[in-house]
DNA sequence: ATATATGCAAATTCTTTGCTGCTCG
DNA sequence: CGAGCAGCAAAGAATTTGCATATAT
């Protein structure tokens, strides 16, 4: 590997919290990090890839997989599912957001609701558990549509644990 | 292929969805609603079709991909996301399910919030939409944990449309 | 009878890993 | 310096598909 100029900037808010974990900050966990930071929509692992690759192209996809992985180890990424086939890495937040997804469309808008919120904390804690977070979608046709429940597409789902 | 003998018996809560939503009603397709039909669990497609083998060992993976595939876009099953690097087949039912899975051990909770299903029906119409399912995952640890909110693993999603 | 399913094996797609040379702290 | 990274290519795992044959209606 040749030698690599760092990258210049501010940290990342991403950045911030490897380096307050303890995660060894490396030029391309860098650019990951600026590069999620930066998002405002919810990408899969290729994408990601496909943008890391804008700022530095000899990032390989196997180093944002284990970037991936290990910040989703240190509870600062989550990779979540959006169902319809769709999965996203997205940053932890405090109380996390959901998301409401158009069957027809695909299209997402990410909403929250502090009365679910609390419901939920409740139910943890009346089955004996404390809530760490939560993953709600919410699929819906647009209000005038007359059609019934039929499922736009099927979707796969790989699941499996990562090391 | 050989000549096989239908299986008999009563049929299954997800055959009569199928016989009236005019899915063809193949062998193979009973074995997987009854098998389906009969789980107290959540089984992801190679569980499924473990369990389909036991009853007969002819029937390929690829068909109960495919069968699974048809009856999700027929809005008769669903493949979720549990997080955590799982993910199941599972019947859809009228107000649906939600579940508690438990970091740690991994096990899995059923449960149902009237109340998070109204607010959620509420949301979806604020924003001119129409309600059609949600999915919901709660993760949790023990209320006597003293960790933080360290994530349990990084899991994998593999997403894409099917046909 | 005939449009559709199924099995099988090969092809895809997503993800991880082994190895070796680099780099952060 | 020295433990832990990144690249690359190859291995694995999950899922789909092409094609010839079998089957439901």
């Amino acid at each position: 590997m040749k030698h690599r100029q760092p990258i210049s900037g501010d940290l990342s808010a991403i950045e911030r919290l490897c380096i307050d974990k303890g995660v060894r900050v490396t030029n391309q966990r860098r650019v990951v990090a600026m590069v999620l930071s930066e998002c405002c929509d919810q990408p899969d692992i290729q994408e990601l890839h496909r943008r890391v690759r804008k700022v530095d192209p000899r990032i390989a996809l196997s180093t944002v997989y284990r970037t991936v992985r290990l910040l989703c180890n240190k509870g600062i990424l989550n990779r979540r599912n959006l169902g319809m086939g769709r999965a996203c890495v997205e940053r932890i937040s405090d109380r996390g957001h959901d998301y409401l997804v158009e069957l027809q469309s695909g299209k997402i808008v990410e909403f929250r609701s502090n009365e679910i919120y609390r419901l939920l904390v409740g139910i943890a804690q009346r089955l004996g558990y404390r809530m760490v977070r939560h993953e709600l979608q919410l699929y819906v046709v647009p209000a005038d549509e007359t059609c019934g429940s039929v499922q736009r597409d099927p979707l796969r789902t790989r699941p499996k644990f990562g090391n």
